[in-house]
DNA sequence: TTCTATAATAAATAAGCATTCACTTATAGT
DNA sequence: ACTATAAGTGAATGCTTATTTATTATAGAA
């Protein structure tokens, strides 16, 4: 019995996550992925029953890898402000090391036809949690989960988004955030 | 000579809007437009050079519907708090009255490979400079406009997407929203 | 080594796509 | 009422799409 190549798997979603960002979903045709991947249409149909099953498969296998990444970088001992810079720089540094793939779940998320399908993310409950957490430690102001997760995280990507590059305006921004959070957010 | 028929050119505009809304882009097609908007597929490309054409004229029109449509709720003499009120009550306004509109400019504007074409937005810079205003009258705190553009305006966006329907959860999110506001961004 | 299950593929299929074309219809100006 | 002009259309065009099929290649078990 033949095994599946797994290493043929991982270069059809890389190929599917780099088509997307290039050219949007209409760009990313089986045909263009395959090629990309380096392998044949009929092969995709091997590791995914449907174009739509792989784009939602690898939607949920990504969505969430961004909360996991900035949970890893948290200390249980931090104090409140360093708290807020790690995760807003975490944040940051994920969209610039991840580019890609913060882009492909950002447009799949975007729109409702497709991500109406999807389950709910394990990465943004985990997120409410620790956010939980801190608030009955004291940490955190009893403040609608939403808001704390919306001011942290899209003002962030806005900052990235709009200030593209240009490093010396995307710094101040983050440090001024930041600031502005420990002031908004902390007990 | 014969007019063109406006009313040809409303109906396909909403179609258009109203089929991304319900299947994303790649399920507006011409065809499927064209039947909504009750004409033939070649009548479109009398009002269009081409799809392109037509999704970009159509998203640069509403895309800063949303912006005018607020800065013409503010009053001049508004106190800091009002002006806050104001602008998140009327922007989570927007989104239920045009939520197809709200829809297809995000949808749009998250996507790189058709919202890179696209002009700089003008209701954005007239916010910008509205904000720039109330710094200058001592109003609003000296914080960079991305960042209150996006605590204002994106997390009531994230409080409406996240609630849907459930009106106690919403009406509670947006006061606890504006307090927190309030405190956070006036001087 | 042989057999078998399945990975892998190139080519075929059928549907859908944006766009064009040949033509009809309506209307504004004379 | 007539004519020129452009709106409006159904059908055709040629291409791309997702998916299937018939076939071959390959790896693990016997």
């Amino acid at each position: 019995m033949r095994k599946k190549n797994q290493e043929k798997k991982e270069n059809i979603k890389q190929a599917v996550i780099k088509l997307i960002l290039e050219a949007g979903f209409h760009g990313a045709s089986i045909a263009k992925i395959a090629r990309e991947a380096g392998v044949s249409p009929a092969t995709v149909y091997i590791y995914y029953a449907s174009k739509d099953d792989m784009l939602r498969e690898i939607y949920e296998e990504y969505a969430d890898q961004v909360y996991f990444y900035i949970l890893g970088k948290i200390d249980q001992n931090m104090s409140g402000r360093s708290l807020i810079d790690t995760l807003v720089r975490s944040y940051y540094r994920y969209i610039n090391e991840e580019e890609r793939v913060f882009h492909f779940v950002e447009q799949f998320s975007s729109c409702p036809s497709l991500s109406a399908n999807c389950r709910e993310t394990e990465g943004c409950f985990r997120i409410f949690q620790f956010f939980d957490d801190l608030k009955e430690k004291g940490i955190l102001k009893d403040i609608d989960n939403v808001i704390v997760h919306s001011i942290l995280f899209n003002t962030v990507k806005c900052i990235r988004l709009r200030y593209e590059g240009e490093q010396d305006k995307t710094q101040a921004a983050l440090e001024q955030l930041i600031e502005l959070l420990v002031e908004t957010l902390l007990l």
